[in-house]
This record gives structure tokens, sequence and C-alpha cells, in this order.
RNA sequence: UCCAGAGUAGCUCAAUGGUAGAGCACGCGGCUGUUAACCGUGCGGUUGUAGGUUCAAGUCCUACCUCUGGAGCCA
């Protein structure tokens, strides 16, 4: 394979005959020479190529206009002038792609409307290739998180039959013709079938056999929502573990946040730089502050009392009984503790059947994880493991245990009590680069009225 | 889905109801170890779509489409 520009630029000394491939970003004529600034997106800088008149390969130099692919081959030089260490003096040059003056991407900036048009165009951009090197970089990060703890990566499904698991409007799959009602037993699956909304309720399965789970996959919701923080489609992270109760569950969702802002701020330190620069000057002292600060923990209850004590006038009233508002998380987490904050135990009216029920009755072992700048990013439970209890939770929220006939199987055989928690790839790739809208952390956003890519 | 804003050249944006402009991109010429190069010059338009008001509409009115921000739902 010929060398990537990322190892050329890390040279420790002068190299002869080496190959560079790429994308011309710009070409300055001087008298005599040009100059090419050749990309392959490897890393977030360019090799500057300085083309001789008369080199083998230069009649093609007109042609090597912005977003033309081109091979050199030469010897790496330390650059005289300001502006790189290294540049590239070629012994040969050769177009292999063109671009014509119809290529929409220029040297200057573009708006990021324009940007989510040509999506097939994007990765090309300083902007893109940044956010995308850091999302390989951190669901690697992921990966590792949990194979070091001896979790057991878990492929979840992504069709399901599993209706109303209320997370949300659910995708239909169907082989079916006309009306998809009529005759549901006649369909593909020989019952509705839908594109999952989580896989918790599986990956709990698995966490009763193998201990410690987690899943990393696409996830779906039909929800008419369109706000710079919902796609139709996205990755979720949902670990699971079997011993382990709400404490130990918070214990992980505070260490694994940590750990991410860790890997943000040491193995893609370029591409943060940028992120601070370009983006959001306010991206490093927040991840400094998820490092740095220790998270505090707060009850629900605990929480309305602050906010109701804060004197601040919320655009939401604080009442018990309803969910916190982003304003009233991020009142939390920015100004009063100054820290990443966790909150627990939820009035169990609001959360779903599967929650733990406390020894109150009136509150589940739920808890979400807040951060400066994003608010919840984190929301998990432990889950319920007596029988009669999820029974009891079933029937409260007007559901039938038949349908969860597996899932309280579970209670039925050797039950144990479990805990787990999910997060949104995008939501977290949103707060750990400042970029704000999730449609420009995923390579090609689903949202309604939009799949063009 | 609700509320608000926006839609003018390839891109980013101007334009009191009265002759649609600039910068960048692109073409041509010049200059230069250049760095979002620079200087000159040229090209570039069904003003989102369809109606309406008016002597006259980019501008005012109505409907629709698309995008953006916020809300709800949530991850």
């Amino acid at each position: 394979m010929h060398a990537l520009i990322r190892h050329l630029l890390r040279a420790g000394s002068p190299q002869g005959a080496v190959t560079a491939r790429g994308w011309v970003r710009t070409r300055r004529d001087a008298r005599g020479f040009s100059f090419l600034e050749l990309n392959d997106g490897s890393c977030f800088a360019s090799l500057q190529v300085v083309v001789d008149e008369g080199t083998p390969g230069s009649e093609c130099l007109p042609d090597l206009t912005t977003g033309a692919s081109a091979e050199v081959e030469g010897e790496l030089v330390a650059s005289p002038a300001k502006g790189q260490s290294w540049e590239l003096r070629a012994t040969r040059i050769a177009l292999i792609g063109h671009a014509g003056p119809d290529y929409p991407l220029q040297k200057k900036g573009h708006s990021l409307e324009f940007l989510r048009e040509i999506a097939h165009l994007r990765p090309r951009s300083n902007l893109f290739g940044a956010v995308f090197r850091t999302r390989s970089r951190l669901a690697h990060a992921v990966h590792r998180f949990f194979q070091e703890r001896d979790f057991v990566h878990v492929h979840t499904p992504i069709i399901t039959t599993s209706d109303c698991e209320g997370a949300g409007e659910m995708f239909r799959v169907t082989t079916l013709k006309g009306d998809l009602d009529a005759n549901p037993a006649a369909d593909f699956f020989g019952k509705p079938a839908y594109l999952t909304v989580s896989g918790q309720l599986e990956a709990e399965t698995f966490a009763c056999g193998l201990s410690r789970v987690y899943t990393f996959g696409p996830t779906f919701r039909a929800e008419d929502s369109n706000t710079s923080r919902h796609a139709a489609e996205f990755w979720m992270i949902e670990p699971e573990m079997a011993f382990c109760d709400l404490a130990g569950d918070m214990a992980l969702a505070e260490e694994f946040i940590k750990a991410l802002a860790l890997a943000m701020r040491e193995e893609c330190a370029d591409e943060l730089g940028f992120f601070e620069r370009f983006v959001d000057k306010e991206v490093r002292r927040r991840l400094d502050f998820v490092i740095e600060r220790p998270f505090q923990r707060v009850p629900y209850a605990e929480a309305l009392q602050i906010l109701l004590g804060s004197g601040r006038e919320f655009a939401y009233p604080v009442e018990h009984g309803r969910n916190l508002q982003s304003e009233h998380e991020r009142y939390l987490t920015e100004e009063h503790f100054k820290a990443p904050v966790t909150v627990f135990d939820y009035p169990r009216a609001i959360k779903p059947f599967y929650m733990r029920v406390n020894d109150d009755q009136e509150t589940v072992a739920a808890m979400d994880v807040l951060v400066p700048g994003i608010g919840e990013v984190i929301g998990g439970s432990q889950r319920e493991e007596r029988l009669d209890q999820l029974e009891q939770n079933l029937a409260r929220q007007g559901l039938r245990p038949a349908d969860y006939w597996w899932y309280v199987d579970l209670r039925r055989f050797g039950s144990v009590p479990h805990a787990g928690f999910g997060l949104g790839f995008e939501r977290v790739l949103m707060f750990l680069t400042g970029v704000g809208n999730i449609r420009d952390v995923i390579p090609f956003a689903r949202t309604p009225g939009s799949a063009e890519f």
C-alpha cells in the first residue's frame, strides 16, 4: 500500500521515492513551479507538493483543480517555508480523477446546511474528516472500555416483534401489500414486526447468562420529531449487568462518560483542537470538567428541593411527579453543583414497567446522568427482578404479560438483580466534539422526510 | 406535530413598492517559495412554487414546498 499522508507528515527524516495519493485541496502556481495541497483524509493536515515545470506528468497540472484526485511520486524533504515542516518534491505526477468547475466544495468554508445537501462529498471537508475520524476512534474506545471489563458484545436483533416497548413509535417491517392489518398472520414473520427501538430486553436475557454484556448497534424511532438532537436511525450503546444494583449501575455510567471524554482528549487531540477553534470554544473546558470533577449524586426528590429553593424562574414549573426539563437539568449540573450530576430514584409513574420499584412503592431505581451543555446523556435503571412485582407493573401500565412471556420467564428461572443503561452514541459525539446538530455527526442522517443518500 | 425565522448568481450575502448588486468560486491576463495567495478583467439570475393586490412586486397579501432555530417526545 502507498503511504498515507499522516505517516509522511510524521517522518523523522527526509525520505526518497515515496508515493502519495489523495484529493487536491488547492493549487497555487508560481514562476516555474506549482504548489499542490494534497489531502487523503488520514489526518487533519494536507501535504504540500512542489511540482517543478518539466516534471514528468506536469502537463496534467491544469487539470489538478480543487477536488481532483492525483498520485505523486517524489522525495519528502524539509520545507523551507513556514506552515509545514515537510513537503513532497515531485519527481512524477499523474491525474487520477478529474473534477470540473462544477465541483461543489470550495476552498472557503461552507455552511453546515449546504454540506448536508452534498453529504456524499462532505467527507472531503476539514470538519467532516475530523468528525468521522473522531467517531471511529470513539466507537473503538466504547468497545475497549467494555472489553477491558469483561463485558460480552451481543448483537441484539434489528427486527423485533415486541410491540409497545414504550420507547417511541416504531417502523413497521412487512412484505405485505395493501391493508397491513387485514391479515397480520400472513406476514413474513407470522405477526407484525418492527425495527427495534432498543436492544435492552434482549440484552437482559444475555446478561442473565453471561453476567456482563453490552450492545452497540443501530436503533430506530419513527417519531415525527424535527430537532437538532433527533434522528430516525441512530446508534445506541446498552450495557446490562447481572448481580448489579442501581449504585453499581451509576458507578459504571459515570466511569464510562469519563473514559470517553478522556479518549477524546488524548486520542483525538488534533481534531479536538480544530473543534475548539472552529466549532465550539467551550468544548475542551466541558471535557476537562467531566474528567476532573467528581460526579454528584442526588435523589430526584432532593433535586426538586434544590430547584424550588433556587429562586430561579423556569419556563416550565418544577413539580413533583413531572420529568425534569432540559433547563432544570442544566441548572443542576452547570450552576448548582458545577459538576456532572447523577439524579436517581424517580417517581414510578413517569417511568417504564421494567424499572425496579423501591421499598417506598412510590419511586423506582432509575437514574439519569447529566452533563453541562447537553443535559441528559445516559438513562438507566435497576431492572425489576421480582416476578410478582413485574407482573403488577405490566398490569398497571395496561400491558399483557403474555406479550412479554420470555422476558417474564427470566424472573421465573434463577432471577437475579440486574441493571443497565442506554446511551445515544451521536448525542455523546455532539457533547465531545461540540457539533450542535445530530445530522452532522452521523454519515447519512435519516430524519422525517429525508433519506436521500 | 406546534411556535418562530429564512429561501435572491455555484457558495456566502446585499438591494425605501420604481433599471437585481458585492465578495468568493470559475475563465482569461499579470505577479509571486506560495499558505483561504495577491492584482486586473470577464462570465454568471424564471429572486423556492402557484396565485393575488398594484401603473409597477425580490419587497405587500394567500396557499403550498424546503431548510433552520426553539418546544413536545426522547437517546
